[in-house]
DNA sequence: GTCAACAGAATTGTTGACAATTCGGCCCGG
DNA sequence: CCGGGCCGAATTGTCAACAATTCTGTTGAC
């Protein structure tokens, strides 16, 4: 029981979300959001001494947390030179969602259908939430609702390296579909495909279920092309 | 051309062998070599400060490179209570084993074959020096060939990502897969394998390339099997 | 006017000392 | 003989100061 696959992706999916005990923990959390809710752009440097400040903490602590976004993709650090927000350009992103889809695929087709009860609630229950936050306008949560059904459907592979792996290029193109729970329609188009994977979930439906979650992918990516070629 | 996915695994794969400029990276390579040819063995615990002192250099440098270490999983932390080797159970390994074989062929897929002349004459030279350190019994520099030469081969896939999640998932079985480096049949028939891939990235034989990456997996997977069995 | 070299500022990299935590043994009451 | 709780050693976590590097704006020669 020591090396837990899990444990690449590190606080970010600790499923306890206890008293946070280290300070450093915050401080990635915090900025991950930054970067995920947009707060923080692409290219956007992101200096210690002011995180530091910000934070009222160390600026070792500010250090190991960059180190940490480093790991999982959301920032870059040159040597000497600094951290900024990762800027990943219109083909890099194709190319990361063909990989996303592959990975996707390929725990879809691991996963033993129809899924259990408890499964379902567990979806349902991150599904409604989401749509609470939404209605609320609570964008972090509704962010974090999202990022907890990915969580959950492909952790239901039953592998758990696959699942992290999944999970790791996800949080990395979440830079890009981030900004759509933003937009009111295609917010309800999401949470309606989620309602959708459900039920192909409960009917045992692979292919419907594989369909489904390529589909999902699809406006972000639209939404990346579009402004590619408005803005080259 | 900010966010390189090879960033992801940042000194490992650097193409550049240059001067070694930041000591952290030279505590780094020299532990991922001890852990890659087990000299430090799986849940080998490795404290800061004798590292410090065996590396002649602060305990801060040792940290990042332990951190680094954590990154591609080659070690884990545990908070408060240090580092160690990874140590993943049979179960764990043929899982990870899986995501490898799914990755693998998701990138042979997406090769254009035949390949062309520099990428042939490139994995032939490794391959040749593969030979030519065993020969002379080299075994870091022949666990250097084979890593080269799997980098290589599936970076060819034209998905920076995807070349970047198979490596990545290479080195973390390389804690299984390292020891048979040191069987001398097992290395030969190693190295007859990759000359067979050669010949398929040549004549275009894709299928034929997958099943020869999933084969050449095998024997350090029936290892573990069979010392699982042995050892339960 | 353009470009190279050069200071000075801003920022990151590193060190050593100190604080906090965990782990093992030891004592002691039951 | 055994289990709970204190104590101290070993180890990790954090801080504040210092060194090294990169960046910016300016100067001066051509």
């Amino acid at each position: 029981m020591s090396a837990q696959p899990t444990a690449v992706m590190p606080s970010t999916s600790a499923a306890t979300p206890r008293a946070e005990a280290r300070p450093q923990d915050r401080v990635f959390q915090a900025l991950r959001r930054d970067v995920l809710l947009g707060r923080l752009r692409p290219r956007e440097r992101l200096v210690e001494e002011e995180l530091a400040a910000r934070f009222a903490v160390g600026r070792y602590v500010v250090r190991a947390a960059l180190d940490e976004l480093t790991r999982i993709g959301l920032v870059e650090r040159r040597p000497n030179r600094g951290v900024v927000v990762s800027d990943y350009d219109p083909s890099q992103i194709e190319q990361l969602y063909e990989v996303r889809e592959t990975l996707q695929r390929a725990a879809i087709a691991r996963m033993l259908l129809p899924a259990s009860r408890s499964l379902l609630d567990e979806l349902t229950t991150i599904n409604r939430t989401y749509a609470e936050c939404l209605a609320r306008g609570e964008l972090d949560a509704v962010a974090e609702a999202n990022a907890a059904f990915h969580r959950t459907l492909f952790g239901a592979c039953g592998n758990p390296f696959l699942a992290a792996a999944i999970e790791q290029h996800w949080e990395k193109s979440a830079l890009v579909h981030g900004y759509a729970i933003g937009v009111p329609a295609l917010a309800a188009r999401s949470h309606a495909d989620h309602e959708a994977m459900i039920a192909c979930l409960a009917e045992g439906d692979r292919a419907g279920l594989g369909e489904l979650c390529s589909r999902h992918m699809q406006p972000s990516l639209e939404a990346v092309r579009k402004t590619a070629r408005t803005r080259p």
